[in-house]
RNA sequence: GGAGGCUUAGCUCAGCUGGUUCAGAGCAUCUGCCUUACAAGCAGAGGGUCACUGGUUCGAAUCCAGUAGCCUCCA
């Protein structure tokens, strides 16, 4: 026999990967069969894989590969997502490296060189999920701007419209001057800045000397201040109300207004309110019906109607405007501040609050029954927790604002003639009917500029990789696979998106199913460093995942993954997870090595019935623990449970109780029994370890395998009722042998010489049957039953029942002694405890029955073993 | 500022409706072993005032309140 001692992933992974392709194993058509459906939460076409993905792969392939081998009909649906801001971005940096500027080509070129871009570079992130064994169906791999998508979501827009769900408005935007595009709240991520408080004085109007304060870190903006806003309860600016000041610099008269919203304790009590550049400045202006004064042009500079500083940036211009106000005299002072500021998630630039013509999708409505679904359990939340902040989020929900203003995504379908007046109609000819049905003109006739948001199309994701056709038109009955495949099962991701895609993908699918999209949402937690920090690009401490295959395995880093990630909960990673998966997969190919190596002799009798029996009992134990596990997507413990199974019983004790000696033969019956087991061993690895399970299934000592016989394939074991005494009594031998372990180990005895064992037996326990397993275990020479204590021996407790190891030499009596004494020490403090409980007649009488009952039970054990330890005491 | 969560062994985490000898697991550590499947291993062992303070209870890691520290989301 020749095989490595160590496995070694490179010589299979690949190999196997291909052959399940071959066999189409991971293919779905609908059947008779349950379905158990997944679909990929779609990664970004400009993503490459990160730690992140790992994760939420191996746990939906995991999901995938355990329901296919349970005989479900099992479907995991691939795909990616066209991420707009992202991917335009990549595209007009890869055309200024070629020298081509976005604004010198028309929107039909760019979109040529974009889709080139996505052909070349958006599948790069699939094909590696292919390396981690990802058992997607890969003929049904989708993408958000496919036609049928597309043309879903335009659908999706054209029906929302007609019901009043998507509207048109002017609306203060999280405007990003880089990207020069509207973008989400939930695009917007907030930081901790180092600012500067700029006091400002306004002078008042008709007066000389007098001046009011403002403070904002914002001096950029004053020329586009309508008013300056005092509480109405502060003493301090009493005798200005009803006044006017002048905006510095530019010396614009404007009103001084009262509202209870202005803080008197911030800074000087007074604010400069600037609708156009601020969200809440523009809730105050529409209240007290101020004017707008937009200063600023699309990419941040300023414009025409700040008077001053025409063309500068908005940053430029602030450190200008500062440097102009002192020399005016108008600068109070100037004091340090921190405070949150938006950055583009994109482009990272400051966001810009805007006003200005959007598209927007109500979400009251929608947010409804999709919260109910939450609530009433329809959709389950892993963990739980997740319940509370979906729920805070839905109740409070805003509008959407789906309008991008960019050209990669699916172009809204508004048309506006050359009056402005507009309609939405799927095609130029259906806009001209519309316009002439309004008698209107169809002169200038052209389509909104902009597109919807990516979330407007991955929102329809459970849905338009099945039959895109029904998105904008509920009434339809939808084809074969939706009704197959829909609802979903499980969908797995991440906690960040629960709000701006979970939520949104529950309200799709009431819209245009009346159904749910997803039964259960499994949420991961972040992958972070060991010392907690996030992975980032930036940071550089993600390792890249290939990377980790190359070096672990698949199969190891898969392993290593799910050992530190409980559902929700952040995971901090280490290499050393992917290490002891590693390990792992050596233990089970080494535990393979000893049995590929066994010669089998059918003439010899079969001494190994006990530890067949046991190790089935076990297994089946291990099982209904695994399975509990699965049923609750506590994944790492399930792995855990494996893990244990594996090592500890099956290769620690089950192999080392059959094994025969050095070079001996085998007989028949324990070598079927144990090539069994370990077909039902790899059948359990298999959904966390594909790829070593699958290359030992394949062996010749398993016998003759068809060629669809494959792994993958292979049923799922069910788990079987126990026999709990079996089990008890092994565990009893089991301690019997790691106490004789332990008297060798503190004696300094060589484990290679044989010890004699005697028992007294005060259990019911038949140790002639475990006799082979102790003897062989143990390392015992000679097995003898003893009426009385003998004398002079090593002695220790096992359950109820009393051994003796007598050593050659005299043992030391004071440490013997010394060692049962703290046991008995041990016992007393412990009995002292349950006679406390027993003798409270408040515990007896509340506590309920089994438990008192337990108590005394736990009494009488301890009596019996100090009156067994005093004895011990006596003889020696 | 508002909402939620977390704190258990050196590390990462279990611990369900309070009660089994309940203080657990894996890793790491320590001791002894190259015992012919595996040193990526084998056999043993030692680690904890369950963040802190009170309360409820016959009984609290578990329930309640407060305090401290950390995290996330929203403003």
């Amino acid at each position: 026999m020749s095989i490595a001692k160590t496995y070694n992933p490179k010589e299979t992974e690949d190999k196997w990967y291909q052959y399940w392709l071959d066999k189409k194993f991971f293919k779905s058509v609908p059947d008779d069969r349950e379905p158990y459906t997944i679909v990929i939460p779609p990664p970004n076409v400009t993503g490459v894989l990160h730690m992140g993905h790992m994760l939420n792969n191996t746990i939906q392939d995991v999901l995938i590969r355990r329901a296919r081998m349970q005989g479900k009909n099992a479907c995991w649906v691939p795909g990616t997502d066209h991420a707009s801001i992202a991917t335009e971005a990549k595209v007009v940096a890869m055309l200024k490296e070629r020298g081509i500027e976005k604004k010198d080509i028309t929107r039909e070129e760019f979109l040529k060189y974009a889709w080139e871009w996505k052909e070349k570079y958006g599948g790069i992130i699939l094909k590696q999920l292919e390396k981690l064994g990802a058992s997607c169906d890969w003929d049904r791999t989708s993408f958000t701007m496919d036609e049928a998508l597309s043309e879903a979501v335009i659908d999706t827009f054209i029906h929302l419209y007609k019901k009043g769900l998507v509207y048109r408005g002017v609306r203060m935007v999280n405007w990003d001057p880089k990207g020069k595009t509207a973008v989400s709240d939930e695009e917007v991520i907030r930081k901790e800045v180092n600012q500067k408080l700029y006091y400002i004085k306004y002078a008042v109007a008709g007066s000389a000397d007098e001046f009011v304060t403002i403070a904002t870190t914002r001096p950029e903006t004053i020329m586009a201040d309508t008013a300056v806003c005092i509480n109405p309860n502060d003493e301090r600016y009493k005798h200005l109300k009803g006044k006017k000041v002048l905006v510095p610099l530019i010396n614009r008269e404007i009103p001084l207004i009262e509202d209870e919203y202005v803080e008197m304790e911030f800074g000087t009590g007074c604010l400069k309110v600037t609708p156009a550049h601020d969200l809440n400045d523009y809730e105050l202006g529409l209240k007290h019906q101020l004017p707008v004064i937009d200063i600023l042009n699309d990419d941040g500079t300023l414009n025409e109607k700040a008077e001053i500083l025409v063309g500068e940036d908005r940053f430029a211009a602030r450190k200008k405007v500062a440097v102009m106000l002192e020399e005016a005299g108008q600068l109070d002072k100037v004091e340090d501040y921190k405070s949150h500021v938006g950055f583009s998630e994109r482009t990272d630039a400051a966001i810009e609050p805007k006003l200005s013509m959007q598209w927007f999708c109500k979400m009251e409505e929608m947010a409804k029954p999709a919260l109910d679904y939450v609530l009433n359990g329809d959709i389950k939340l892993i963990p739980d927790k997740f319940i509370n902040t979906y729920r805070h989020w839905m109740e409070n929900v805003k509008d959407w604002c789906i309008s991008r203003q960019l050209w990669w995504g699916q172009r809204i379908p508004a048309w506006y003639n050359e009056s402005g007046q507009w309609v939405v109609a799927k095609t130029q000819s259906e806009a001209e009917a519309e316009f002439e049905k309004a008698g209107f003109t169809t002169n200038g006739i052209r389509q909104d500029e902009d597109v919807v948001d990516t979330w407007f199309s991955s929102w329809l994701w459970p849905i338009s990789v099945f039959d895109p056709s029904v998105c904008g038109h509920p009434e339809k009955e939808g084809n074969a696979d939706l009704n197959y495949y829909y609802p979903t099962n499980d969908l797995v991701t991440a906690p960040e998106i629960l709000f701006f895609w979970v939520a949104r993908m529950i309200m799709a699918g009431n819209e245009f199913r009346g159904e749910v999209p997803f039964r259960n949402v499994y949420l991961t937690g972040i992958v972070r460093d060991k010392i907690g920090r996030k992975m980032s690009k930036s940071l550089g401490n993600s390792p890249d995942p290939i990377d980790l295959i190359e070096k672990y395995g698949a199969d190891g880093v898969r392993v290593g993954m799910l050992l530190c990630s409980p559902a929700g909960n952040d995971l901090m990673f280490d290499e050393s997870y992917c290490e002891q998966g590693r390990n792992f997969a050596n233990k089970i190919w080494n535990a393979f090595r000893l049995v590929k190596g066994w010669e089998v002799n059918s003439e010899l009798e079969a001494p190994n019935a006990k530890a067949i029996h046991w190790f089935d009992n076990r297994f089946n134990e291990a099982l209904a623990e695994i399975e509990s596990h699965f049923s609750q997507y506590r994944l790492s413990e399930a792995l855990m449970a494996i893990y244990k199974l594996v090592w500890d019983d099956f290769c620690s004790w089950y192999l080392e109780m059959v094994k025969p000696a050095y070079q001996q033969p085998i007989d028949k019956a324990t070598f079927d029994a144990t090539t069994a087991f370990f077909e039902r061993v790899l059948t359990l690895i298999h959904p966390f370890m594909p790829f070593i399970s699958e290359e030992l299934w394949h062996d010749e000592i398993f016998g003759e395998r068809t060629a669809d016989d494959c792994c993958i394939v292979a049923s799922y074991p069910h788990s079987q009722s126990v026999d709990e005494n079996l089990l008890k009594e092994v565990e009893i031998v089991k301690q019997v042998i790691s106490e004789v372990r332990n008297i060798r180990n503190s004696k300094q005895i060589s484990p290679k010489e044989a010890l004699p064992l005697s028992v007294k037996v005060n259990s019911g326990i038949d140790y002639d049957s475990n006799l082979t397993v102790i003897k062989k275990l143990a390392n015992i020479s000679d097995f003898s039953f003893a009426e009385d204590k003998i004398a002079g021996a090593t002695s220790f407790i096992a359950g109820r029942d009393e051994f003796f190891v007598v050593l050659e030499g005299n043992i030391d009596k004071e440490a013997e002694k010394e060692r049962i004494s703290k046991e008995l020490e041990y016992l007393h403090g412990f009995l002292k405890s349950v006679d406390a409980k027993l003798s409270n007649e408040r515990f007896v009488q509340n506590a309920k029955a089994d438990i008192v009952d337990n108590e005394r039970k736990k009494k009488a054990d301890a009596e019996a073993k100090i009156a067994m330890l005093q004895e011990s005491l006596k003889v020696l």
